[in-house]
RNA sequence: GGGCGAUUAGCUCAGAUGGUUAGAGCGCUUGCUUGACAUGCAAGAGGUCGGCGGUUCAACUCCGUCAUCGCCCA
């Protein structure tokens, strides 16, 4: 058997693995009926996107339930994808053009197309291979992109199915745009920020009057499109203004005065501009009061013809200095004040959305929120964490119409044909000559939201659709509830009548150690690859699961990465010490005598290992990765590593010995078995031990069976021995290291202890010998205090240590009396308990007689500590 | 303005259905070239569980309220 190297060393084997695996086909899945299907999709990366540290949580935590369940020996199939990213990656095409100094506009759109078909091959790789590097397990085979011909179709399908229903329809409406993509955007797209800005405070003359108005606004320039002004019907200070006319400064045009209760008579002075063509509230006061729509704006928001010719042209920006400049030269501004306020940006184009009058499709939303809300409120599709539930709702239940057209290029472009008056929705073009396709694309989540089905080419009947379909667990960011989550939802619903998926998990916000969000324009993301050299894969994996908390935002650090790191080097150490151990090869057959048969600590670690087991079971049933994490680490590092390999030392020191066969054994199992459950945080490193610790004909790890617990392992008194043994040895070091006793300077150490202690610690002298460094254990229920002997009590026993010349009377004072501070505090409280009637009436006797026994315990230790306390004097 | 979440050791976090002598890792202190590992070993210090009120025999845990922070929707 050839030796591990003294450290582990991630890059020799990671890539080594993955080939072998992608090699032998373990990724890939085919409908069983003799299996249960365990489906994943993946949520599609943009296609042209690089891996960030959001990708590297999310597909860490997919890739360990699916590893997990093809160990369980389920049909397991994730779907891997990309997204075509409509607005994202037409920005990239149009910037990546730009630089070349092609002009959008100046192609046809057959040729901008050729260009992002180009894009999308250079660039579409990149994320896919980066996913593999981390390890994930998808079956490639699957791989689908949003714009294929198949999905596509799937795609056109849905809108045309939709189309006939009379759920989607074309129509003139105010929507969100966005004046850098130049296209309509969805109401979730508009990301709500928080601007220091300004409220100016305008004056307008009221025509045949002496008298002026005063109106505040934010955006001084959209009073070029203003057409009326409008008070509260409420508000006496302006009551006997309503009717009248009010000259519009610069424009000229007359307007009048209404009154809508829409007005907030708290905003500014009351009386507010009334613009409809560019703002929603206005729009709705414009409908009702017949007033005139005027539009000011371009597509990129510059001015248009229908603002006096000064201000054609002018950006948005250029127009307010230019109209506040010359609003002040005429007097009209009474005064300008500092205003916070929340402003819509573009989520793409980061720059303030305008509200623009165009003609857009829509997808009316209500009737396929319905089934939706229903199948979440119902329990049949759970999130978590739950309160996830509440945010769903409140969207759904104040749902409102979808703007699914966008005016760009590279999407699925809207099946619906005209001629003359006529109008054809269809998958196919329609026949004859004459017809003109509408010039839009869909929306990229009115494609995505297909994902479950489109990735099996639904509406196509196939095996996979009807084995794969719906898929067991979602795992995505909270930021896309609505966008995709919901809709998906929708969708499963509505074209197949079964929900998508059963269990959604909600991954954490990653924030850097001062909070803030990892964004590109603060450069505080650290490169995913970096951190795989210099920790390894498996480490950051592990040390990622490791820090992201149930429901709440991840703050990474480094130093998770440095814990992970060291945990794969450990765990590296034990099975090079287990195996160095091994002189004859793996001690085959690995059967072990029933418990009963084992000593204690064989016993004992074998009944911990049955309860990692039930513990990292049930974290990950319930999606607590990070606690399962700890289950691993916890049972690796502090019973396995510090306990059980410690002892086993003892036992190699003869190594024909029978304990040793056994404990050879019991170390294999153990360490066999940490490594399969180890192997969904870990899959590279797990293997790589697997390999040493397995027969020739055995299956590799990722489809080796997921550890069972055996109910028979599991030993209560085992658990309860080994701890008094735990204690004694611990007390042993406390006193050797507060006593600064060299290690070669041992000493006897002697025991008072009843019966059945003496008897438990008399099988394990050797143990005790070696882990407490002491060279004799004496061990009697009358034992006399050695003189010069430190002191410490457990569980009853009186443990004595001689320590001639070394005891440090006033350190072991110190010592023995914060025991006792501690001790008097928890009996006072205990006798307060025991005093109380109500308490021994009401609590359960189980309850009182618990606490009985603690006072009792406690009591007795406190009087041997006096005791002992006394004998310093 | 409405909703959600958080507040436990210096830091990051655990603490199903109320009963624990409140835990872990990192950091800190002390001592260790113990023949797997210094990416290590052993030991130690450190917390009135955000404030106030309530329910209960019993509250870190349940309820109310306030404060601070964060997110979402207006």
């Amino acid at each position: 058997m050839p030796e591990l190297e003294k450290v582990y060393r991630p890059a020799q084997i990671e890539d080594r693995w993955y080939a072998t695996w992608l090699e032998k086909g373990y990724f890939s899945a085919r409908p069983n009926p003799h299996k249960t299907p365990y489906t994943i999709v993946i949520p599609p990366p943009n296609v042209t996107g690089m891996l960030t540290m959001g990708h590297v949580l999310n597909n860490t935590i997919q890739d360990i339930l699916i590893r997990k369940a093809r160990m369980e020996g389920k049909e397991a199939c994730w779907i891997p994808g990309t997204d075509h990213a409509s607005i994202a990656t037409e920005a990239k095409v149009v910037k990546m053009l730009a630089e070349q100094g092609i002009a959008k506009e100046d192609l046809s759109r057959e040729e901008f197309l050729k260009h992002a078909w180009e894009w999308k091959e250079k660039y579409g790789g990149i994320i896919i291979s980066q996913l593999k590097k981390l390890g994930c397990s998808c079956d490639w085979d699957r791989e689908r992109f949003t714009m294929d011909p198949g999905y596509s179709r799937a795609v056109l399908e849905a809108f045309v199915r939709l189309y006939h229903k009379g759920w989607i329809y074309r129509g003139h409406r105010l929507v969100n745009w966005c004046p850098v993509s130049r296209s309509a955007i969805s109401d979730e797209e508009v990301i709500h920020r928080e601007v220091q800005g300004h409220l100016w405070y305008l004056q307008y003359d009221v025509v045949d009057s002496e008298e002026k108005v005063t109106v505040a606004t934010t955006r001084p320039e959209t009073m070029l499109g203003d057409t009326a002004i409008a008070v509260h019907p409420d508000d006496d200070r302006f009551r006997h203004l309503v009717g009248k006319t009010v000259r519009l400064p610069l424009v000229g045009r007359l307007i009048p005065v209404i009154a809508d209760s829409f007005v907030d008579p708290e905003f500014g002075t009351g009386c507010v501009k009334v613009t409809p063509a560019h703002d929603p509230n206005d729009f709705a006061m414009g409908e009702t009061h017949d007033l005139e729509f005027v539009q000011i704006l371009n597509e990129d928001a510059t001015l248009n013809d229908n603002v006096p010719e000064p201000y054609r042209g002018l950006s948005r920006e250029e127009a307010r200095k230019q109209v506040v400049e010359d609003l002040q030269r005429e007097g009209r501004i009474l005064k300008i004040e500092d205003y916070t306020h929340k402003v819509g940006f573009s989520e793409r184009g980061q720059v303030p959305i305008e509200y623009y009058f165009t003609e857009q499709w829509f997808l009316r939303m209500e009737e396929l929120a319905r089934p939706a809300l229903e199948a979440v409120n119902s329990g049949r599709i759970r999130f978590h964490p739950d309160h996830w539930v509440k945010t769903f709702n409140h969207w759904m239940e104040n749902i409102r119409d979808w703007c699914i057209s966008r005016q760009l290029w590279w999407g699925h472009r809207i099946p619906v044909w005209y001629r003359g008056e006529e109008v054809y929705c269809g998958v196919e073009p329609p026949v004859g000559e004459g017809w003109e396709q509408d010039p839009d694309v869909l929306d990229t989540w009115a494609s995505s939201w297909l994902w479950p089905l489109g990735v099996h080419d639904w509406p196509e009947e196939s095996d996979d659709l009807s084995y794969f379909y719906p898929t067991d667990t979602l795992v995505t960011g909270p930021d896309i509830i609505f966008f995709w989550v919901a809709r998906m939802i929708m969708a499963g619903l509505e074209f197949r009548q079964d929900i998508p998926f059963r269990d959604v998990y909600f991954t954490s916000i990653l924030r850097d150690e001062q909070g803030r969000k990892f964004s590109k324009s603060l450069g505080n993301s650290p490169n995913p690859f970096d951190l795989f050299d210099q920790y390894g894969t498996d480490a950051v994996r592990f040390g990622i699961m490791l820090m992201a908390p149930q429901g709440l935002d991840v703050l990474f650090t480094h130093s998770r990465l440095e814990v992970g790191r060291n945990f794969m080097n450990k765990l590296w150490n034990a099975s090079r010490f287990v195996l160095m151990n091994l002189p004859d090869g793996l001690p085959w057959p690995l059967d072990l005598p029933p418990s009963e048969e084992l000593d204690l600590p064989e016993r004992w670690i074998l009944s911990r290992f049955q309860r990692a087991i039930q513990r990292l079971n049930r974290n990950l049933e319930r999606f607590h990765f990070n606690e399962g994490a700890k289950v691993i680490y916890e049972f690796t590092w502090n019973d396995f590593c510090d306990w059980y390999v410690e002892i086993a030392k003892t036992r190699f020191r003869d190594p024909d010995s029978s304990a040793a066969e056994t404990a050879r054994k019991v170390a294999v199992v153990v360490l066999r078995g940490i490594a399969a459950l180890l192997h969904p945080y870990a899959p590279f490193i797990t293997e790589e031990l697997w390999s040493h610790l397995k027969q020739p004909d055995e299956p590799d790890l990722i489809v080796a069976p997921w550890p069972q617990v055996d109910p028979s392992r599991v030993d209560d008194q085992g658990e309860r021995d080994l701890a008094l043994i735990q204690e004694t040895i611990t007390s042993i070091r406390t006193i050797r290291g507060q006593m600064n006793v060299p290690p070669q300077k041992k000493g006897r150490l002697a025991i008072r202890a009843n019966a059945s202690q003496i008897a438990l610690l008399e099988g394990q002298l050797d143990m005790i010998r070696f882990l407490g460094s002491v060279d004799g254990v004496a061990m009697d229920p009358q034992m006399e205090r050695p003189p010069q002997a430190a002191t410490a009590v457990v569980q009853g026993m009186e443990l004595f240590l001689p320590l001639e010349g070394l005891i440090d009377i006033a350190v072991e004072k110190k010592r023995l009396e914060k025991r006792k501070r501690e001790l008097e505090g928890h009996v006072q409280s205990l006798r307060r308990k025991l005093d109380n009637d109500q308490f021994l009436t009401r609590a359960p006797e189980a309850v009182v007689a618990k606490e009985r026994q603690k006072l009792t315990e406690m009591t007795e230790e406190l009087s041997k500590l006096a005791h002992n306390l006394e004998l310093l004097e």
